[in-house]
DNA sequence: GTACTTGCAAATAATTTGCAAATAT
DNA sequence: ATATTTGCAAATTATTTGCAAGTAC
């Protein structure tokens, strides 16, 4: 959805930023986080991390997806099975879009729900603040 | 939503209807459910669940939540810590409406995201087949 | 009576925590 | 130099499985 993609120097900076030191290991889950264009679970993500630094720990990579999930760098993606799959994102609201065939995990952005929301807020009484949106379908590659 | 609320016997009929028999573990575990208007983990629905029939076991909960699920009853609920509460369902298409304050947890049906999905669908070159949708408010009480 | 269900204990899997050693600044 | 971060081992928590005993039909 003509997206620029996020690189490794945008969420290293705002790391340091924030005050968080750069350290190897977290280069290296900044790194498989973002070369992949699906989403993976913590130990998943640390098998592949290890490439990139061979003595990361598996808490290490809880670790830093903790810490990248508060930056907004990172996101648990839901499915009927679970929520343990953690992908990369964007910062502010933006929503997955999920190839239930072979898991690729494409953003997007600019849902208008406004109208919809506005109805079950007036039809419940409920305040609506926030909204989790996930689409599951095929991507191009696997219709 | 304007719906008339699931009951007891209802799902019983099903259970009976799909081959599987009727125990006392199993009611206990759909009461429960049902008289919760929010969503709860399976150790604690099995908490409650020993009220109704003392001799029940955590495992058991686990299957018959399962069974549930597989038979529409069920779903869970995904928040951001993580997806492991349930909640009674009806069958069909719907989504719940969930207090972030006290848990309440609301059904609600219709939404109608037809126009915004065949967008996104027309944007990424992904089949779109199903959707995921949650919102997070807050309850009239907790207003 | 028979097949389905259950509870228990044990196995597995997922996540968190304490702490001394390592490292980024 | 110092405070942050790390890896390890151990603790915790969540979930699943094997199996003999119990129960619905």
């Amino acid at each position: 959805m003509g997206m620029s993609s996020l690189t490794e120097e945008q969420v290293i900076e705002a790391l340091g930023q924030a005050g968080y030191r750069i350290t190897q290991s977290r280069r290296a889950v900044i790194r498989v986080l973002l070369e992949d264009n699906g989403f993976a679970s913590p130990s998943e993500l640390w098998e592949r991390a290890v490439e990139y630094y061979p003595g990361i720990g598996l808490v290490t990579v809880y670790r830093t997806l903790d810490l990248l999930s508060r930056l907004g760098f990172v996101r648990r993606i839901h499915t009927d099975e679970g929520c343990h799959g953690r992908a990369s994102t964007r910062l502010g609201h933006r929503h997955h879009l999920i190839c239930r065939q072979c898991g690729a995990a494409v953003e997007f952005e600019g849902c208008d729900l406004s109208i919809f929301l506005a109805r079950v807020s007036g039809e419940t009484g409920y305040l609506v603040e926030e909204h989790m949106l996930e689409l599951i379908g095929l991507c191009p590659e696997c219709r």
